[in-house]
DNA sequence: TTTTAATGTAATGTT
DNA sequence: AACATTACATTAAT
């Protein structure tokens, strides 16, 4: 029912007639040189020289958009390379399974373990992302006074909190991880305003 | 020493009593709450009992803080030391309701519009946001002839953009940051109106 | 009112 | 775990 806009949605992005292969070439190619793909000089856009009509050489990297929303590799048995449950809107994702099959297959054949590896790693970065969370105020109260005292809680404590606060375990760690980033940061900056007023004020005598 | 959170990281690390520690302290913010939550067992912390001057018995672990106690400060010859680097600054931030309407009031009687900007952009100056950017016809230009063949541009491109635009390259970082959410969010309307369309028709089957 | 520069921070990937 | 980087939700200036 929805194969039309599916078929849309990629259409733009996945011409019906551009095999696998070659988004898979794209997309994993991307992987090693995220930001050095542009085969243009900085200078000649800087220059405005308008070429509007030559198209790029290589295709711009918007995983959001990207070709490849109906291709489906099979989870691994690596644990670590899983990609994480999809969070994300599933009605382009749902596919039939006799196309996921061949996909699945096609990919078997043409591609290493590491490039479908590094593939779908790329496909994680933008399908599997976890909606962000809201930590309501009382969480953060609580989350803050406990790192008062503990900027490195435990997994018991974790896990308590977690049960406590009706939160994952997991957004907990990550909580703990960021706000000993801000606190550091912020550290380091009081560290630097002080060496730099020391440092002028050092000028005026 | 270092019993406290961001807030105590200035002073720990510089001399009581210098006017550069009161200032430090205010940029870091958190001034507010400086004293401790001071218990250990999590259920009163989660029982949000306050005892907030009992002492921490044990020191936090932050071991990135533990290092800096030989630098030595010079008592501030300068009163009106400026903070230049952070906008966090909120030392003009207290005013209450009233005094904003009275401001207000005096603003338009005795102020001219130029007057009046540039009085607004001093405020926001003060309330701790950078003064908005204003890119010009042709930096948009450039930047937006980037996007289209890079969306994500690594620290050299930027930094060259920076230079040739005569623009911070934290600006052009940030503009790219925001010229992605958009396109993002456009390709999400679009979508939407794809579904929207394809639901709608399949009902006239 | 709309667009978008700026901010804060949750989430991700790499080491 | 640290760290750099990204996405994303908001705020506020235009």
């Amino acid at each position: 029912m929805l194969a039309e806009g599916e078929s849309m949605a990629s259409t733009s992005l996945c011409p019906a007639n551009t095999s696998v292969s070659q988004n898979l070439q794209k997309v994993s190619g991307f992987v090693e040189n995220k930001t050095a793909q542009c085969s243009f000089s900085i200078e000649s856009i800087l220059g405005l020289e308008q070429k509007k009509d030559v198209i790029p050489a290589v295709k711009p990297h918007r995983p959001w958009m990207d070709t490849c929303t109906n291709l489906v590799l099979r989870e691994d048995s690596n644990p670590h390379m899983q990609i994480p449950v999809s969070y994300e809107n599933s009605l382009f994702h749902a596919n039939n399974n006799a196309m996921q099959e061949e996909k699945v297959l096609k990919c078997e054949k043409y591609f290493s373990v590491t490039e479908r590896l590094s593939f779908k790693r790329e496909l994680s970065w933008y399908r599997g992302r976890r909606p962000r969370t809201a930590f309501t105020r009382n969480q953060i109260e609580v989350l803050e006074n406990v790192f008062k005292m503990n900027s490195y809680p435990g997994i018991d404590i974790r896990e308590e909190l977690a049960r406590k606060l009706d939160l994952d375990e997991d957004r907990i760690q990550i909580w703990f991880q960021n706000r000993r980033a801000k606190l550091k940061r912020s550290h380091r900056e009081s560290q630097f305003l002080m060496v730099k007023n020391t440092f002028t004020s050092s000028l005026l005598d």
